[in-house]
Order: C-alpha cells, then sequence, then structure tokens
DNA sequence: TCTGGGGTCCTAGGACCC
DNA sequence: TCTGGGGTCCTAGGACCC
C-alpha cells in the first residue's frame, strides 16, 4: 500500500510567559527576568513615571520559576526551579508574578493566526501547537516563515517551528534552534541530528526513566537506539520497552488530535505555611470550601458536569495522597462536591501537617444550558 | 531557604458480572 | 465443592508534560 508521508510541525513560543511581559514592559528587554513566585510582587508606578521592580533577593516564601528570559536562563534559572534557590544563583533578577489572562489573551491570537494559514491544529496548552501541514500545496520553509510572520504580525512575539514526517521528531527539532528556530528534519537527519542528543530530549522520557536509563550505561539517543530490545523489556515492561525503542529510531504515528473534550477539572492550592489537621481545621475548611466552589465554577462556565469526585493532600514531607468517590448522578454543584470531598477525606488518616490540599472531578459529562446530556465523556461514543 | 498548578495516560488489584 | 476466563468499573498511585 501507498503510504503517504506526512508532514507535521511542531509550534513553540519563545519564553512565552517572559516575552509577554516584555511586551508590556520594554524597558526590562536584554536583562534577566524571571517570572513566578506565589505572593504579589507586582511592579510599582513612580512618580517620574518610571517603575519599581521586584528583584528575587526580595523574595521569601513558596514558589518556582515558570519562565524566564534567556538572559536569566544563562544564570542557571529553569523552569521548575524553586524561588529562593533561583534568588541564590542570580539576586538582581527582576521577578514579576504570573498573569494567566494576559497569556491567555496572546495565547488565542497567536493560535487564530497560525489557523488563518494551516487550520489542522492540535492544542498542546497555552504555548505549542502541532500542526498537519500535509494537504497544504507550500514547500515547508516558506510555509513555516509565513506561519512566522503572520504570529509575529498578531502577536509581536516569536516562535520556533520544527517540520518533520512525525510529531515526536518535530517536537524535537523546534527546540533545537530556539529562539526564533526554523528546523526542517527528514529521516536521512536522525543520524545526525536526533541520535547524538540525550535521551531526556524525547518527550516521554522524564527525570525517572532518563535516571534509569543512565544505570544501564544509555544516555543518548544513539545508545537507546542500539540498545537490545530485550534488555530494554527486562527493565521497563513491553509496552515502555517498544515505545523507547520505536522513539529513538524516530518512529511515531500518532496523529494529529484537531478535537479532544478534558478528562478532568481541579484545583488545588499549596499553603503559604503548612497547616496542621486539628489547629488550623477552621482555615483548612476555609481553603476547602473555595476549592469546591471554584471546581463547581469551572465545571458549569464549561459545560460539563462530573461523577467522580476526589481530593489530593500532600503531606509536609511531599508525601502525596488521593481519594476518589464515583456518584450515582452526574454534578456540578458545589454543596454536593463538598458533600462527596468530605466522604474522600473521612478515608485519610489526618497524622502531620499539610502543605496542599487539592479537589479534582473526572468522569466528565457535556451539558448545555438547559442542563440536558449532550454527549457522555466516556464510554461508547456514537459513530 | 528545596519542590506551583493544571492536566494526560498507564498500571494494577479487587469487585462484580456473565 | 472446586474450577475457569473475560470484561468492565472503581480506586490509588506514579510518570510525565506545559
Amino acid at each position: 500500500m501507498d503510504v503517504k508521508i506526512r508532514r507535521i510541525a511542531h509550534l513553540d513560543m519563545d519564553a512565552f510567559y517572559a516575552s509577554v511581559e516584555l511586551l508590556r514592559y520594554p524597558e526590562l528587554r536584554g536583562l534577566p527576568v524571571v517570572i513566578g513566585g506565589s505572593r504579589d510582587h507586582q511592579p510599582e508606578s513612580l512618580p517620574d513615571g518610571s517603575r519599581q521592580f521586584s528583584r528575587l533577593r526580595d523574595y521569601a516564601g513558596r514558589g518556582v520559576i515558570t519562565t524566564s528570559t534567556y538572559e536569566a536562563r544563562a544564570l542557571g534559572i529553569f523552569s521548575g526551579m524553586g524561588v529562593m534557590k533561583a534568588a541564590r544563583l542570580a539576586p538582581d533578577a527582576i521577578l514579576l508574578p504570573v498573569d494567566f489572562a494576559a497569556y491567555r489573551h496572546y495565547s488565542r491570537l497567536f493560535k487564530a493566526a497560525v489557523a488563518r494559514i494551516a487550520p489542522r491544529i492540535e492544542d498542546r496548552g497555552i504555548d505549542e501547537i502541532y500542526l498537519d501541514l500535509t494537504d497544504l500545496p507550500e514547500d515547508s520553509a516558506p510555509l513555516a516563515r509565513r506561519i512566522k510572520n503572520a504570529v509575529r504580525d498578531a502577536t509581536g512575539l516569536g516562535c520556533s517551528i520544527g517540520i518533520s514526517p512525525n510529531k515526536l521528531l518535530s517536537k524535537i527539532c523546534s527546540d533545537l534552534e530556539k529562539p526564533d528556530g526554523l528546523t526542517l528534519l527528514g529521516p536521512e537527519d536522525i543520524r545526525g541530528r536526533i541520535w547524538p542528543l540525550p535521551v531526556r530530549k524525547i518527550n516521554g522520557i522524564g527525570p525517572r526513566a532518563a535516571e534509569k536509563l543512565a544505570g544501564l550505561g544509555i544516555t543518548s539517543i544513539a545508545e537507546l537506539a542500539d540498545a537490545e530490545p530485550a534488555m530494554l523489556q527486562e527493565h521497563f515492561g513491553r509496552s515502555y520497552a517498544a515505545w523507547l525503542h520505536a522513539a529513538a529510531h524516530g518512529i511515531d504515528e500518532r496523529p494529529v488530535i484537531t478535537h479532544s473534550e478534558p478528562r478532568s477539572i481541579s484545583r488545588e492550592t499549596t499553603f503559604e505555611r503548612d497547616l496542621h489537621p486539628q489547629r488550623d481545621r477552621d482555615a483548612l475548611s476555609t481553603i476547602f470550601t473555595g476549592l469546591c466552589v471554584r471546581v463547581a465554577d469551572d465545571l458549569r462556565r464549561k459545560g460539563y458536569r462530573a461523577r467522580t469526585i476526589g481530593i489530593k493532600l500532600r503531606f509536609e514531607d511531599f508525601r502525596t495522597v488521593t481519594r476518589d468517590l464515583s456518584l450515582a448522578e452526574a454534578t456540578a454543584d458545589a454543596a454536593s462536591i463538598r458533600h462527596a470531598a468530605t466522604e474522600c477525606l473521612r478515608r485519610v488518616p489526618l497524622k502531620s501537617k499539610l502543605r496542599l490540599l487539592g479537589v479534582r472531578t473526572s468522569s466528565l459529562t457535556a451539558y448545555d444550558e438547559q442542563g440536558a446530556n449532550v454527549l457522555a465523556t466516556q464510554g461508547e461514543l456514537p459513530l
């Protein structure tokens, strides 16, 4: 059978949150700037019209870096790093709070701009997308340049694009020439451009798998491609081992998914200080109710009801437990959610202080405004 | 001075049904 | 009384991603 070689793009916005902040505060361009933290550290407007920004060294408390400018990354600061640790590396870096409303606004703008050129889009979160370009007539390089120009015209922001026969390779190569990158990659380039990279560059190999592979003497994708399938199977199980082998050889048949329904909707919060289950009972109860109300609002706003309600607790030692409970009927009512979540809470022995509390809903069903069942999102779909 | 918040998918055991 | 296998649902935990 004749199989058409696909043409898949991965588009990733360059330092997205930080770049949106630089649109708002152009005077910070060229400086190390980090976005993150949990407390308020809004820039202050001074009488002379200039702005006073917080520095990393002024920060005290919990929270992690969400994004940083390339200047901050050069100082060793990366996403996920604790703000306090980052402050030791770069005390003078500018610290800004996250502003999701602004990022969502620019996210919609860039996706709409891309969709006018390449409508087959898979949403991968706020700052990246996959595109299926297979059926477009234009050559890849001019097409990609046109998409990048459209994104810049619509938002003032830069992005990087990788184009290859599948999602796996495109995701890897969109990162190769960041920022403002454009990388085309064919099967003949796998050996030269993909194999020298560390295994961690493969989307789906995280810190745990990378560590385990390193223990087996495998650090590069070339070494993974060379590894005996039987040996991989012994250490990683049949299905993950098969996937590792295929990924290392650049094989990936996953389609670009242009529509999907959410599987779960949740809210969680980490406290500013650890809370004691008994002594801080009132504070915990207020937070708990607040989470249930927010989840219920989210469900209604997005048009879903949930049949499974769950909780998530994180203790001071970072141990995490979850409990959930399936109801007879789906609900989007805050009181019903709180009732079910309380039942879940009863099943957890509370012996140490808590640092996080979360409420999660799943087994979602779509509803329209009248409350009529539109389409069950789990179980059999009408075909 | 560790470690956010929102998700997805997978595994695995037990219940329960046929 | 003992012996099945298959399928689905429920629950808990964990890896991973943005």
